[in-house]
DNA sequence: TACATACAC
DNA sequence: TATGGTGTATGTA
């Protein structure tokens, strides 16, 4: 491929230089000499592990495109004409369904973070910055853009095309206390604003324009403050008679946003048209009155957004929400664009509009359209009875919905958030320690999180019961022990200050040699090499006795888990070979009884159990995680029981001394127990536990800590069962009560004042306290069991 | 349901 | 030296 190629990025390239070329999408990188910026970028990029990845991706897609285009071949003229029936109703249908009663707003912040850094930094002034780190940028201020920096390039890059790039870290903290300013003055607009991000709403002024046409002149007259900062003084009405601006003030565009950049924006006819009221385009004018029409309701927020952050702000204003988003990027920075609620302007407007700049047409939909002769919106309709034949129900709706400059005008939101995950990008690792540090960094991390949202977690591991299988237990107590040994103290340590020792229950070390040797043997006349040796290099959770998170720091815990013979100058290929004899000797049933060898572990089971060594059994073990939603917010949550195993794997902690039954409740839930018992008893080992007892109350009156009620057993097993019932009965009280609100709250958000989604985008909903139970959303509380549990898991394969 | 993919910011 | 982190929606096996 020659080097002409590779600098013209697109789509239907054969190359993926469009993914890694400079994407001048974006306002402030007009005219840039894009040859010069994607050699840099080629350079930076041709031959790393991204580069590869970016290849193999682009692959699927290829290979995807490529089955779409024989599925067009296959197609006959006659069912394209019978679709073009089909999707013509639905179109008529649509179209006398169009809404033009709306004017949705969409307000978006012009480089938002690099703007504030720039106003809070003067030095910062005149100097190409971005936000962000070496690996990526959040965004970029304007003069950067105009060396090819922009956001989502990472910060090395953006280096090497402007070696006097300042790069300023993050501080979201500071941008949050600037949103929530910049969010008071748009609810002023629309109380029920909608937030998408810490820089951008949606907003429905509708019903302020009414209001607006019987304001008085007074009302909608603004005067420029003393201190743009400063904007108390800013509110109509009251500053009229507060003569606060100074002669030497002029028109105010952002001093953050263009004092880097003037040249450049009138080089290209860009200036800022804000605020273009006449009034306000006089540089020394103090009092600027806005009109009556969105465009100036618009334009007067914006002003009153600067004048109060001294940022500035872009809008777009629409019949809808996707009409409304596309036109803020129209005439960006510090400006706006509207499209009148006219269906024919609406037309007009959707029918060269690249796809691309629509929202959701990402770069793979956009390769694939155009590989179907598709680039702009009057393509997508022209090509409508194609795409249903092509494209799953939903998505072909969809580029009906664009093609026709259709849209939502529903600025609710649907629920609250329903996943909470953490992930972290790594360099390859193979040390086992290292794998399992970065595993404990993501339980803290998410269990952090967790708790900032007011979510408590609460664990409850119970009962090993007699019953003649303890080497289930035994497998399963060293598989999980010793990988996660330490997480669960680390991310659990802010909910309780001491965990017992769990019994996990996760698939073990000792099945998945099992199962591997099984395969092994299935495959042995293939040839396949897929040997137990290889399953437990490549799987970290199944290398105990190698990954040992503690100890292995020091020196290698060659224990092995069949043995138990403990053998430190062991390789790990001399001890995959041992624990393959040692598997190979041991009975099919390979869990049925106590191996004779293993002292060294009875001896810890033993103290585990107070002695009562032939009582450790486990198949009657329970683990629940249970993050309930505290009174305030959020969601509940239900972790599935290997995300549990493996949180109560970490608690193990220094699980061979103590005893082996666990509780990990919640705060409420532990306080009562400390109420009840002494904790720091409760967690010492001791030896005089009777064997059914759980290592948590043995020491106590069994009171339940759900209801607080003690209850008339000593067994630990009746005792587990009531609080399982206990646990439910709050699950079930809560699904009560919301079904209870489903039938209650049908209040529309602006109906009932500043609603939560207009005060919090972190906070979704003041709704409900739950937002995932509303009825809104009534299906979510299931969805988000699932995918809360997904997201933990994922760490632990 | 679980997982993969696409997308946004 | 080096290409993020978090969340949602949707399709598919």
């Amino acid at each position: 491929m020659d080097q002409k190629d590779e600098n013209e990025p697109g789509p239907s390239n054969n190359n993926i230089l469009y993914r890694i070329a400079l994407n001048d999408n974006k306002a402030g990188m007009e005219g840039l000499d894009k040859e010069k910026i994607n050699k840099i970028i080629m350079g930076a990029t041709k031959g790393s592990r991204y580069y590869i990845h970016l290849t193999n991706v682009d692959q699927q897609v290829d290979q995807r495109i490529e089955k779409i285009l024989q599925q067009k071949a296959l197609l006959t003229s006659s069912q394209i004409n019978e679709a073009q029936i089909q999707v013509d109703r639905l179109a008529m249908e649509l179209e006398r369904r169009r809404d033009l009663s709306r004017v949705i707003v969409h307000v978006d912040m012009d480089a938002f973070y690099a703007s504030v850094e720039t106003r809070d930094n003067p030095e910062l002034k005149g100097k190409p910055m971005a936000v962000g780190t070496m690996s990526m940028l959040s965004t970029s201020n304007y003069l950067a853009r105009r060396f090819g920096v922009r956001a989502s390039m990472p910060g090395f890059i953006g280096k090497k095309l402007c070696p006097d790039l300042i790069i300023v870290p993050p501080d979201f903290n500071k941008y949050q206390a600037v949103c929530k300013e910049i969010r008071k003055v748009i609810a002023e607009y629309d109380p029920s604003y909608l937030p998408m991000s810490l820089d951008e709403v949606y907003m429905d002024i509708t019903d302020h324009l009414e209001e607006r046409l019987t304001w008085p002149e007074e009302r909608r007259t603004y005067v420029k403050a003393d201190n743009v900062q400063k904007d108390n003084s800013t509110e109509a009405g009251v500053v009229m008679t507060t003569e606060t601006s100074k002669p030497e003030q002029t028109q105010c565009t952002s001093p953050v946003l263009f004092e880097d950049s003037p040249s450049f924006l009138e080089e290209q006819n860009l200036s800022p048209p804000m605020p273009d009221t006449a009034k306000l385009e006089k540089p020394m004018e103090k009092v600027i009155v806005f009109g009556t029409s969105a465009e100036e309701a618009v334009k007067e927020l914006r002003f009153r957004i600067e004048q109060k952050t001294s940022l500035t702000a872009s809008a777009g204003i629409a019949p809808n929400k996707r009409l409304a988003k596309v036109c803020s990027e129209k005439n960006k920075p510090n400006g706006q664009y509207t499209i009148p609620n006219d269906k024919q302007a609406v037309m007009d407007f959707v029918k060269d509009l690249p796809i691309r700049k629509v929202l959701g047409i990402g770069e793979v939909t956009e390769k694939m359209m155009n590989a179907l002769g598709i680039k702009n919106c009057a393509d997508l309709y022209q090509q409508r009875a194609l795409l249903s034949l092509l494209f799953p129900e939903t998505t072909w709706h969809n580029f009906l919905n664009i093609s026709l400059g259709l849209g939502s005008t529903n600025l609710e939101r649907v629920g609250g958030r329903k996943t909470m995950s953490t992930e972290r990008t790594f360099n390859e690792i193979s040390s086992p320690e290292e794998q399992y540090e970065l595993c404990r960094e993501l339980c803290k991390d998410l269990a952090d999180d967790l708790l900032k949202e007011g979510l408590k977690v609460c664990v409850r591991v119970s009962g090993f019961i007699s019953d003649g299988k303890p080497q289930n237990l035994i497998t399963n107590f060293l598989c999980v022990r010793r990988p996660i040994k330490k997480i669960s103290l680390e991310t659990m340590d802010k909910v309780v200050q001491e965990m017992p020792a769990p019994c996990p229950q996760r698939e073990s070390f000792f099945n998945q040699k099992r199962a591997a040797r099984q395969q092994e043997l299935l495959q042995s006349s293939t040839g396949k090499d897929n040997t137990i040796k290889d399953q437990t290099v490549t799987n970290p959770l199944s290398e105990v006795p190698k990954n040992d998170a503690d100890e292995a720091k020091e020196k290698p815990d060659f224990t092995c888990p069949i043995c138990f013979m403990k053998q430190e100058d062991w390789g790990l290929e001399g001890f995959n070979k041992h624990i393959d004899e040692c598997l190979s000797k041991s009975p099919s049933s390979g869990y049925s009884e106590m191996p004779n060898k293993g002292e060294h572990f009875q001896r810890k089971m033993t103290a585990n159990n107070g002695g009562h060594e032939n009582n450790i059994h486990a198949n009657n073990i329970k683990n629940k995680i249970v993050t309930i939603p505290s009174c305030d917010d959020l969601n509940d949550f239900i972790i599935d029981k290997n995300t549990l195993n493996a949180i109560q794997g970490n608690q193990v902690s220094e699980a061979d001394q103590k005893a082996c039954n666990s509780e990990i409740l919640s705060e409420d839930v532990l306080n009562n127990i400390k109420k009840q018992a002494d904790l720091k008893d409760i967690n010492k080992p001791t030896m005089s536990t009777p064997p059914s007892s759980s290592g948590c109350i043995r020491d106590s009156a069994l009171i339940c800590p759900v209801c607080n009620i003690q209850q008339d057993t000593t067994d630990l097993t009746t005792f587990n069962r009531h609080v399982d019932i206990c646990l439910n009965k709050g699950i079930l009280e809560e699904l009560k009560d919301d079904k209870k609100n489903m039938e209650t709250i049908h209040a529309p958000a602006h109906q009932s004042g500043i609603t939560e989604r207009g005060s919090s985008t972190n906070k979704p909903t003041l709704r409900s306290k739950r937002p995932g139970s509303t009825p809104q959303n009534p299906a979510s509380k299931k969805a988000r069991t699932s995918r809360s549990s997904n997201t933990i898991k994922k760490f632990f394969k």
